[in-house]
DNA sequence: ACCCAGGTGGCCC
DNA sequence: GGGCCACATGGG
C-alpha cells in the first residue's frame, strides 16, 4: 500500500535529493528555520549566515541574540526562531561539545528524548534532524502527511507517533526511502491537494477522498 | 488585499 | 486530550 504510494509519487515527481545543504549542521538549523516557513525564504537565512561566516556550532553559539535575529530575519517569526536556535545551541554544545558525531552516536530512542526536550523541537523538527542530518531511520511526519492518511484512508489516527509508527512498520527500514518518500509527500501536497479541480492531474487522483474545501490541512 | 508556507508552545477547558 | 492563538517574512 504505502509502497506502492511511494512509487506513484517517485514515477511522477522524480527523485527529490533532501536535504539540501552543505553540511549537516546546516541541516539541523535549516529544519528549525523552515517551521512554518517556505524553503525559499529559508534559504535566504543560510545565505546571510554563510555571508557572516558563522554557520558552525562554536560560532553560532558565540553569535550575539540580535545578531542572530537580523541574519535570520527573511524566514519569518525570526525572534522565536533565534531562542530556538538558542536553546538547541546551548544543548548542543554544553552536552556534545558541539560534535554531531558525538549526538548522533546515541541509541535512537535516547537521542530522540534528548532532542524533544530541547524548547522549540517538537516531533517534526526533532525526527528531520535524525533523519536528513544524522542518517539514522525515523519517519518523518508533516500536515500533509496526516492529509494524505486521511484522504486515502491509510491509518485513521492522526497522532503524530501512530502514524509515524506506522510508516516506519509498513517500509523497509531504508534510510534513503525514508528520505525520499517524505520529500515526496511535501512536493504533493505543494502541487496538487490543494484546490479539487487540480486533482484531475494528480498521481494519487485514484482513491483520494478530496470532496470538500479547498483548505483542509489537519492543523489550520 | 488577501492566502499560504517543510511547526511549536502556551493557555484554556 | 483537543481547540485556539501568537509568532513574521516573502511570494503568489
Amino acid at each position: 500500500m504505502l509502497l506502492k504510494i511511494y512509487d506513484k509519487l517517485l514515477n511522477h515527481f522524480g527523485n527529490q535529493n533532501w536535504w539540501p545543504a552543505d553540511t549537516k549542521f546546516e541541516v539541523i538549523v535549516g529544519a528549525i528555520l523552515t517551521q512554518q516557513t517556505s524553503w525559499k525564504n529559508v534559504e535566504k537565512s543560510i545565505k546571510n549566515l554563510k555571508n557572516e561566516n558563522v554557520l558552525e556550532p562554536k560560532k553560532l553559539f558565540n553569535l550575539p541574540v540580535k545578531t542572530l535575529e537580523i541574519l535570520i530575519r527573511p524566514s519569518g517569526f525570526f525572534k522565536v526562531k533565534s531562542k530556538r536556535l538558542r536553546s538547541f545551541l546551548e544543548f548542543f554544545v554544553e552536552n556534545y561539545d558541539g560534535n554531531l558525531d558525538k549526538m548522533f552516536e546515541l541509541s535512537l530512542n535516547d537521542l530522540r528524548n534528548n532532542l524533544l526536550s530541547v524548547h522549540g523541537i517538537g516531533p517534526e523538527t526533532c525526527d528531520s534532524i535524525i533523519l536528513y542530518s544524522g542518517d539514522k531511520p525515523v519517519f518523518v511526519v508533516d500536515a500533509y502527511t496526516l492529509r494524505l492518511c486521511e484522504r486515502y484512508p491509510i491509518i485513521k489516527t492522526k497522532k503524530y507517533e501512530e502514524v509515524r509508527e506506522f510508516f516506519e512498520k509498513n517500509l523497509p527500514k531504508d534510510v534513503n526511502l525514508f528520505k525520499e518518500f517524505h520529500a515526496l509527500i511535501v512536493e504533493l501536497g505543494k502541487n496538487y491537494c490543494k484546490i479539487k479541480p487540480i486533482c484531475e492531474k494528480c498521481p494519487l487522483n485514484e482513491g483520494c477522498k478530496h470532496e470538500i474545501s479547498n483548505n483542509d490541512m489537519p492543523n489550520r
